[in-house]
DNA sequence: TCCCAGGCTGCTT
DNA sequence: AAGCAGCATGGG
């Protein structure tokens, strides 16, 4: 098995903050840099000036896959050009997040890294996905003195499995629902491919009918996993920022945070939620 | 020991 | 519509 190698040409881009800013659970640092696993191929990315250097385990001749996970074609100023003017908290933390971007997952193993992911921290949620893949995925092949690695376990799997061996993966009371949600998938009763071309209403309405599965989680999986834009999730971190920066000593109620969001943020609002998140949560 | 974590569900008001 | 207990598990 031949070590394949690439590099690409990068301009504004902040690897380990994108890997490590709770999108996605399956990057590990090691020597300076990032191990993963994208779609069944184990993956190593380095971040130098300028440059982003891939290593996978087996032969690749189109990077493509690569590329469209990383969205380096993505131009970040044009995004960083629609946020609102006069919002100055967000445009603080938008030049503290500078080259923080979001990736495009594949969306099933998006979504059922959320539904794990409620009501834990990050570190916790990366130790269940690795469980996860380690007991109910597929082998991968590593480069030699690499440490094993596992695919993502497909719902049809997943949906085979039993409550009590998800629980084993420290879910706690979340395994009924990535059963649940992996049970529906396995019997069609939602079609994730469906969703990518649906309006973002109709797609996340979709998502809302799986177990496990809110408005949080469903904003999550449409802005990572579908891409789109203008999804906004709201979790404790959010909640914490749009408090203290638009709703200072007053009480929010639900509806009209929801309002505040759809006619504040923007066509990129997502965006903005991602540097609000990581910088409430890594720098204020 | 206590509080909290990239929440959701079902029940009450 | 809004509020809230309960749900596992582990970090700080």
């Amino acid at each position: 098995m031949n070590p394949c190698r690439a590099e690409f040409l990068v301009e504004d881009y902040d690897l380990p903050a994108t890997l490590a800013s709770g999108q996605a659970f399956r990057w590990r640092e090691q020597d300076g840099g990032w191990n993963g696993v994208i779609g069944g191929r184990w993956v190593r990315l380095r971040a130098e000036p300028g440059r982003i250097v891939a290593e996978t385990a087996a032969p690749v001749s189109d990077w493509k896959w690569l590329r469209h996970y990383l969205q380096l074609e993505v131009n970040l100023a044009e995004i960083h050009g629609v946020f609102p003017r006069g919002d100055e908290a967000l445009q603080t933390a938008a030049r503290a997040c500078a080259g923080l971007r979001l990736l495009r997952q594949e969306p099933w193993e998006c979504l059922a890294s959320f539904i794990c992911s409620s009501s834990k921290q990050i570190s916790q949620i990366q130790q269940i996905i690795a469980l996860l893949a380690r007991r109910f995925g597929e082998p991968v092949p590593v480069p030699a003195g690499q440490e094993p690695a596992w695919s993502f376990p497909g719902y049809a799997r997943l949906a085979e499995v039993s409550q009590s061996a998800l629980r084993e993966c420290k879910l706690g009371f979340r395994a009924p629902y990535l059963c649940g949600t992996a049970q529906k998938l396995a019997a069609g009763q939602v079609d994730l491919a469906r969703v990518a071309g649906l309006s973002l209403e109709e797609a996340r309405a979709e998502l809302l009918k799986l177990p496990g599965v809110g408005m949080k989680i469903a904003d999550c999986v449409l802005l990572f996993g579908y891409g789109f834009a203008e999804a906004f999730p709201v979790d404790v971190w959010i909640m914490k920022a749009l408090r203290r920066h638009y709703f200072p000593r007053r009480r929010v109620k639900p509806a009209r945070l929801r309002r505040f969001i759809r006619g504040h943020f923007g066509p990129q609002a997502g965006y903005a939620q991602q540097y609000l998140f990581h910088y409430m949560r890594t720098k204020a």
